[in-house]
DNA sequence: CGCGGCTTTGATGTTCATCAAGTAAAGTGG
DNA sequence: CCACTTTACTTGATGAACATCAAAGCCGCG
């Protein structure tokens, strides 16, 4: 299935350094899939072919360790899929699965290496753009990592309700993948979302939450 | 002071894409700077206008943090210095310091945006490069953030040790900052050192290290 | 010499993981 | 559609890992 560059609003994230008649090309040599929720996107080290951004959907960037799988990063639309080492290694060192259903848009890893030799703008746009991703992720990681549980937590509550743009919202991952992603045990996870209950900072049922207090949420996020 | 290109070991990184008449013009316009041993190359905060690297000596990466000074990668010749946020950012979103005496070769921003426009191949190893460096950074992270004291002192001593090429070698960095690398308190990062020494793995006078046992460090490191 | 910073050790308390046990929810086969 | 199984979620109790506090020794430096 060819995607419509036409109406795609990926096309201006670096699309727009190509001259029209080129575009069409790699339009055509571009290809969407789509994924149910919970089906493997990119599986750790398969071997890295190709170019993958998100259009649709939400998916999340998780690595298999021998402490258990260790989330990176959740990716939302418009976001790269494969973002690390792209350019960087052979083999990917993490997995990417569906959290929502979702499109990607994929091309092949050698068109774009050959953009890039022949397209100065658009390898200076690209390389902007991969590497704003790589820092947000670094730099959230390395955030988190002075903090405890209890603002980690509410880190993950505020992330997942600006990208609703809602106070209300349903949380799309597990309390096991909460856990994952903030780094600890997943009865710490509940026991916390439980004392935010209770503080009535939130409402809680199962998945739905719903922010009551937004300004002591922030500031637990930023104590500590 | 300009560097000897012919002679400066750096080059064949990325500027063996460069055809030599066109090499003189960037060897005349890059310049080497050398710091003594704490001294500041880079402050947080500072607008990004140049490309760096390190030619000689050791330095710090570090961000100042409400809770302390977080180290984030240590840099070692023939690293780059403006690693992360090079192209992502306008201002520098860490510090870095020298460690010992070092000797930085730099190159200003905008020439090697230029070089990246005009020069296909030479974009296509930046970008490889760049992003190797920001994913080890990361992926390193990653894994000591799952890991315990123990092992996360014991990966600090094996990667100094590597650096030195010698299993005996005088510690670079204090206490304090082993402290701020690993993410945890001065007195347990001692407190390990310690128990190390005590169970014969190593042997300790002040900096100076001697790794009596690397295998059974190894071992430390890798398990949990 | 004395001051401040770095290092070290012990004692104490906090934060968190782990274990155990139970409930709710969601899928599965008859 | 219901018994059955499995998986997700929740709470409490306990112990391990780690931070913090306190005190003392060491070293360099004005």
């Amino acid at each position: 299935m060819k995607c419509d560059c036409d109406f795609c609003s990926l096309k201006t994230i670096f699309f727009n350094t190509i001259n029209p008649n080129e575009l069409e090309n790699y339009c055509n040599a571009k290809i969407q899939r789509a994924y149910k929720a919970k089906e493997n996107i990119i599986k750790q080290n398969d071997s890295i072919q190709e170019f993958i951004y998100l259009k649709e959907g939400l998916v999340k960037l998780y690595r298999d360790t021998p402490a258990g799988n260790q989330i990176i990063s959740i990716g939302k639309p418009l976001d790269f899929v494969s973002l690390l080492s792209v350019f960087a290694d052979e083999k990917y060192s993490y997995s990417v699965s569906a959290i929502k259903d979702s499109v990607v848009c994929v091309m092949n890893l050698n068109d774009v290496k050959k953009l890039i030799l022949e397209n100065g703008p658009f390898a200076l746009r690209i390389i902007t753009v991969v590497n704003k991703a790589t820092d947000r992720i670094l730099f959230d990681y390395l955030d988190i990592s002075q903090k405890r549980l209890y603002s980690r937590v509410a880190n993950v509550i505020i992330k997942f309700s600006e990208l609703s743009q809602n106070l209300s919202f349903e949380m799309p991952i597990s309390r096991k993948e909460m856990a994952q992603l903030v780094g600890m045990s997943i009865e710490n996870v509940i026991r916390t979302i439980s004392d935010l209950r209770k503080d009535n900072i939130i409402k809680v049922y199962g998945k739905d939450i719903e922010i009551l207090d937004f300004e002591k949420l922030k500031h637990i996020r930023d104590i500590s």
